[in-house]
RNA sequence: GGGUGCGUAGCUCAGUCGGUAGAGCAGCGGCCUUUUAAGCCGUUGGUCGAAGGUUCGAAUCCUUCCGCACUCACCA
């Protein structure tokens, strides 16, 4: 070997890869073709394994990527791994011929092939697929991390969480349960089409550029329009063009909403996430609770357990969920009758138990922040709260029991977090338009949360919207719960990360 | 934004009191036709996240910065 090829030996990532761009000269010399077009699969590697006793003898072809190779002179084993799991091959110089094999003493962990062989058990029972031929399908240059496992025990998992989430197609290669969890997330967005479709609701698609944000209190991400010259917004809800397609004699309408919100992140926050929002015309938020209900069960039902064990609780979802209002939640958690409270008793109660508060806190925000500190925490079983303070619910009609300060909402807790947020939904365009004017009026005083004025809006309510129930589901808690997942990372393929520089 | 922790070879990790960098796997060169964390022999590989500082001497101590995780706050 000449002193230069001495020096690319050093495993250095960069010799490494190096080295695997002269094993495809290499490949190629002796006329064996590294990027071939296709191959012809007959059989997944899952397929084999159930289906020894059939399979025993026959020949079929399998191909996936080598996640292991454990050379033993003129004859090897190695593991391939596919889609739905691994297969151990035996490949021996005899019985896929010299120059064959020469080319395989020359492929790396990572390279993906195809293999035609005879389904066989080795002397220890393991099924094997014994290589008549060997196809190199793509040579692979970029090292894989190395993972290995005996027994169960997983060793050296690549387990950077960073590393995981920025080459998410590195985590999906050796750690396959990950994959599960998104195999679980197509399974559920499956079944809650259906569960729409079922129902007679139509799926729409509506705006993500909007010239106007709103549906939601948020800060929007904001671009611009080149050759309209204007600035658009992304979504941070489809709620108010849902409604115009209510107002447009759709009456049951439902879309998988990917909303953009810049705001903080954290396990539970994404800056992009999905929401399902749908609306219904003729309905109010009572049926729209029941509905809600019977989606969760679905989904639990199909997920093939009504207990689900999520942070260390059980949630069950056999039984019916609690259903309690606003006011009964805190004479129960603090002996506060909210129809008599003032915002001065607020400020009172906060002083006698000499907790910092905000002199300037309206009733809706005192509510807000003690439901959050005192009552949010106990709601573990699933749980509708029902009747909000109207302060921070401009879109939700009033109370038809007669308190003004209050409207028809609810939102659905389950250990301790919000899952799902339903109006009865406003149909006064004059109150609807004095509410979105107060909005406005508090973003001009610099309240950058709430929401814009869209005149459009108020003129699809003017035109006449039925009595309408809406909801808003966050889609991806709802995975995370059901796949037992405590960070919105784990459930989303590509998370938000900080970009990194790459040289 | 605050707090805590982490960042060392492609991956997983050691690194003592501040004394000049280690292991396993992977890689590279050999042996090996039923192995399976294959084995055996040999071997390469480092801007110790970055920049300053203290010191005769820094992966180690100090400062700042960058990235990530956890957490609190904010935020539906």
């Amino acid at each position: 070997m000449t002193e230069q090829n001495m020096n690319e030996t050093h495993s250095t990532l960069e010799n490494i890869l190096e080295q695997r761009k002269e094993k495809i000269a290499k490949i190629k010399e002796m006329g064996f073709e590294p990027f071939p077009y296709s191959y012809t699969v007959t059989h997944k590697s899952k397929v084999v394994l159930d289906n020894y006793d059939e399979l025993e003898e026959k020949t079929v072809s399998v191909a996936g990527r080598l996640m292991n190779i454990r050379r033993m002179g003129k004859a090897s084993f190695a593991h391939l791994q596919d889609a739905e799991g691994r297969i151990q091959l035996y490949i021996s110089k005899n019985d896929i011929g010299e120059e064959s094999y020469v080319m395989f003493k020359l492929l790396d962990i990572g390279d993906i092939i195809g293999v035609k062989g005879i389904v066989m058990k080795t002397r220890t029972g393991e099924t094997t697929v014994k290589a008549t031929s060997l196809t190199l399908l793509t040579k692979n240059i970029r090292p894989l991390p190395i993972v290995k496992e005996k027994d169960g025990v997983v060793y050296d998992a690549f387990t950077d969480k960073e590393l995981r989430y920025r080459k998410r197609y590195l985590d999906l290669i050796v750690n396959p349960e990950v994959k599960d969890t998104f195999v679980k997330r197509a399974a559920i967005t499956r079944a809650t089409r259906k569960f729409f479709d079922d129902r007679g609701y139509l799926e729409v698609e509506t705006p993500i550029l909007q010239a106007l944000y709103g549906g939601a209190n948020a800060r929007p991400f904001v671009t611009h329009h080149n050759s309209l010259d204007q600035d658009l917004y992304l979504r941070i809800a489809d709620e108010l063009y849902l409604k115009r397609l209510i107002v447009g004699g759709f009456e049951k309408v439902y879309e998988f909403s990917r909303n953009f919100r810049n705001e903080g992140m954290d396990r539970s926050h994404n800056p992009e996430f999905t929401a399902i929002e749908f609306y219904e015309a003729y309905v109010d938020y009572f049926y729209m609770m029941d509905f809600v209900e019977e989606y969760f069960k679905a989904i639990a039902e199909l997920m093939g357990s009504m207990i689900v064990e999520y942070r260390g609780e059980k949630i069950d979802f056999s039984k019916p969920f609690e259903r309690k209002s606003m006011a009964d939640l805190f004479t129960e958690y603090l002996k506060i009758d909210i129809a008599a409270f003032t915002e001065k008793d607020f400020a009172d109660w906060y002083q006698k138990n000499k907790k910092e508060f905000d002199p300037k806190w309206n009733y809706g925000q005192f509510l807000d922040k003690l439901f959050d500190e005192y009552i949010e925490p106990k709601l573990i079983q699933p749980t509708f709260v029902i009747d909000y303070p109207k302060a921070i619910s401009p879109l939700a009609k009033v109370d038809r029991k007669g308190d003004e300060r209050f409207v028809e909402r609810f939102e659905l807790f389950i250990c301790s977090s919000e899952y799902a947020n339903a109006f009865s939904e406003l149909n006064d365009p004059i109150d609807q338009r004095e509410r979105l004017e107060g909005q406005d009026r508090l973003r001009v005083e610099g309240d950058d949360e709430a929401q814009a004025f869209d005149e459009d809006f108020i003129q699809a309510i003017e035109t006449g919207m039925p009595p309408t129930g809406g909801v808003g589901i966050g889609f991806d808690r709802v995975i995370m719960l059901f796949t037992g997942q405590t960070s919105i990372k784990d459930v989303l393929l590509f998370p938000a990360m900080r970009s990194e520089k790459l040289s």
